[in-house]
DNA sequence: TTGAAAGCGCTAACAT
DNA sequence: ATGTTAGCGCTTTCAA
C-alpha cells in the first residue's frame, strides 16, 4: 500500500537505483530522467521509508529527551516551554523528537541506555544536571552525542549552555538588602541540583558582600513546587521572629510563598517582599507581579538543539560551552504598597 | 560494533535464525541452545536493532503526539501533566513516544502526513480536538489509528475520551447563583475549540435553568493564558456595572482574573467571585484558592495511551468512546472573606 | 547515464 | 531442533 522506490521505478521505466539517486538529485542521473522520477514521485505520494533509510544510514535523525518527571502531577512550566523551543528547532532542522518521562533514578539511566544501544537516537538533550551527573558520565563514558542545559561540579569537558545562576541571585540579593532588608529567607531545591547549587552560592555570596551574615535558620529546602513554596513560606513567616524577604530559588516556590503571605494577612511588597528565579509566563500576571530574574528558556531550548544537531552532523565533539547573564526583572512583590487605587 | 544476532551466531555456533527463535522463545529451540543463547546476548549485552525489526514488521511501536502549541512562551500546565500521563503509559506498554511542537494549521497537518506515511508512528493522540477537526478528519479517512481527548460537533465516530464540560460548567453556575450572583461574566476561548463549546454551552444552560437571563456584554473570549485572563477581568471590573462574578473556562484565565481584581484593590470571594475550570496544580495554592472543576488530566493521557496502543494491537477499530463526569472543587475564591486572620 | 548486486539486521517460510 | 533462503526498502559499490 506504501508507495515504495520500485513503484516509481516500474513506472517510470529505470531501475531502483536510477530513481535513488534521481530523487537525491546526484549529478549522474539526466536531467530528463530527474524531472520525470520527480513529477512521478510527487504523483504517487512517495515519501521515503524511515525504517529502510535508518538500517542502512546507521543515523536516526532524532533526537531524545527524557523528561525528569516527579510524580503524576508532574506540572512544571518551565518544561512546557523548553519542550516547545527544541521541538521547533529540531522540526526546522529536520530532525525528530523522541521523549521519555522518567523520574529520575534508575529506570531513567536504562532508559538513556537502551535509546543508545538500540540505536533510536542520535543524540539527547539532557537538563537540570546534578552535582554528579549519572546521565553525563554515562554519554560521556559512551562517546555519545549530547548537550545539557546545565553544568556538573566537576568534569565540564563536555558541550552546555548554562545560566549564570549565581550572578543572577546575586543582582536578587543586593536589591534585596539595597531595599533595607536584613531578616532574609531562602527557599532552596534539593542539593544534588546544579541549578539549585549556584544560586545558592550567588544568594550566600551576596549577602556577605553586603556585608550580613547567614541565618541557618532562615534556609529552607522544598521540592520547587508551589505547593512546597506555600508550606515553608507558611513556616517561616510564623516564626517568632519571621524575615522580611523570602528569596525562592525558582518562580514555583515563590508564587507559593506569595499566597502563604497573603493566606496570613500580609501584603506582599509591603509586609514582607518575595523573589522568584526563571520568570515563568505566569510570574508577570500574579498578584502581585513577581520580581525575578530572567531566563530565556525557550531559546535556551532552541540553542541546546541546534548544537547537538551540529555537533551530529559534525560527528565531532566540538566544544561549545555558553553562559548566559541573566537579568533582575523588579516588579512589585518587591516593591508595594501595592493597592494605590 | 553494536553487537548483532550474527555476532550471537558465530559465538555460538549456530545460525542467525537459531539465535533470532530462540531469543523470542519459540518452542522449536532446545532448550539447552536457549540457555546458551541468552547467557551470550546477555554477555555481550546485545540489544535489537530497532530499525532492522521495524522494516521487517511494518510497525513502529511508537506513538505520535503533535502538540498544538501557541506561540514561543508556550506554558500551559494541561501539556506537562497530560505529556506525563501518556509517557508513563507509553513506557510501560513497550512504545516509544514521537513528540511535534506545531501550532495549529497546514504545518499541522503536513506534520500529521509525513509522520503517517514515513510511516514513523503507529497511531496518535489527539487533544483539544476543534469544531471541525481536520486531524481527526485526515486520519479517519486514512484509516489511521488515533484517540482524541474530545469530541467533534459531528461524527463522533472515533475512539475518544472526554469530560462532560456542559456539565462541570452546570456544576459552577449553580454554585454561583445559589450564592446569589446576578451579573456573572465569562471568559470564553475562541470558538472552534470544543472544549470551549461544551463548557459555555453549561454556562448559558446553567443560566436559563436557575431563571436567569443571558448578559452579551458579559460574555467575553480569549487566548486561554493567565495574560488573556487579567485583561479581560480588568475590562468587566472597571465598567460601569461590573460583575460580581466572573467564570473563566479555564484556570489559566481564572488565575490571571483573580490577579486583575486583586490589582483594582478588590477581595476575591468577597468582593467578587471567580471560578476556573481544570484543578491544574496551581489553582490549589492560589490566593486565595480557586473554585474550579476537577479534571484527572494525568490520568486521562494514560487512558486514552492505553486506548490507542490497544487499538493499534487489536488492530480493529473497535469503538471506545468515553465520558468522564467532573466534579466540582469550592475554594476560597467563591466564598471569602478570607483574611480571618 | 544507467543497472546489477550486495548488504544494512532482522524475521519468516520452507526445508531437513 | 536447526539451517537455508528470501525479503522488508533503501543506499552504495562496481560494472557496463
Amino acid at each position: 500500500m506504501a508507495v515504495t522506490l520500485k513503484d516509481i521505478a516500474l513506472r517510470v521505466g529505470k531501475s531502483v537505483t536510477t530513481v535513488s539517486r534521481a530523487l537525491h538529485d546526484f549529478d549522474d542521473v539526466s536531467p530528463d530522467t530527474k524531472a520525470e522520477v520527480r513529477s512521478i514521485a510527487e504523483e504517487l505520494g512517495y515519501i521515503p521509508n524511515i525504517h529502510a533509510q535508518r538500517l542502512q544510514s546507521k543515523h536516526t535523525d532524532t533526537i531524545g529527551f527524557i523528561m525528569p518527571t516527579f510524580g503524576p502531577r508532574f506540572s512544571d512550566p518551565f518544561f512546557s516551554e523548553f519542550l516547545t523551543g527544541i521541538g521547533n528547532q529540531a522540526a526546522k532542522m529536520g530532525f525528530d523528537l523522541l521523549v521519555s518521562t522518567r523520574p529520575p533514578g534508575t529506570m531513567e539511566l536504562q532508559t538513556y541506555e537502551k535509546n543508545v544501544r538500540s540505536p533510536r537516537v542520535d543524540g539527547f538533550i539532557i537538563v537540570r544536571t546534578r552535582q554528579d551527573d549519572q546521565r553525563i558520565k554515562f554519554l560521556s563514558q559512551m562517546k555519545f552525542p549530547f548537550v545539557a542545559f546545565g553544568r556538573m561540579l566537576d568534569h565540564n569537558d563536555y558541550a552546555y549552555v548554562d545560566e549564570d545562576g549565581e550572578y543572577g541571585m546575586g543582582l536578587i540579593t543586593s536589591h534585596l538588602t539595597d531595599l533595607g532588608h536584613k531578616r532574609i529567607a531562602y527557599l532552596d531545591a534539593p542539593g544534588h541540583f546544579m541549578f539549585a547549587h549556584y544560586r545558592r552560592q550567588g544568594f550566600l555570596d551576596g549577602l556577605k558582600e553586603n556585608g550580613m551574615e547567614i541565618n541557618q535558620d532562615l534556609m529552607v529546602t522544598g521540592d520547587m513546587t508551589q505547593r512546597a513554596g506555600y508550606q515553608l513560606a507558611t513556616d517561616l513567616l510564623t516564626q517568632e521572629s519571621p524575615p522580611t524577604a523570602i528569596v525562592a530559588c525558582n518562580d514555583l516556590m515563590a508564587l507559593g510563598a506569595i499566597s502563604a503571605a497573603q493566606q496570613l494577612g500580609l501584603t506582599v511588597g509591603k509586609d514582607v517582599a518575595i523573589t522568584g528565579f526563571d520568570n515563568i509566563p505566569l510570574a508577570e500576571h500574579c498578584h502581585p507581579p513577581l520580581t525575578t530574574v530572567h531566563q530565556p528558556i525557550y531559546q535556551i531550548g532552541e540553542m541546546v538543539c541546534e548544537m547537538l544537531i551540529k555537533q551530529i552532523r559534525a560527528e565531532s565533539l566540538e566544544q561549545e560551552q555558553i553562559i548566559l547573564q541573566p537579568s533582575l526583572v523588579v516588579r512589585q512583590s518587591t516593591l508595594g504598597p501595592i493597592n494605590t487605587l
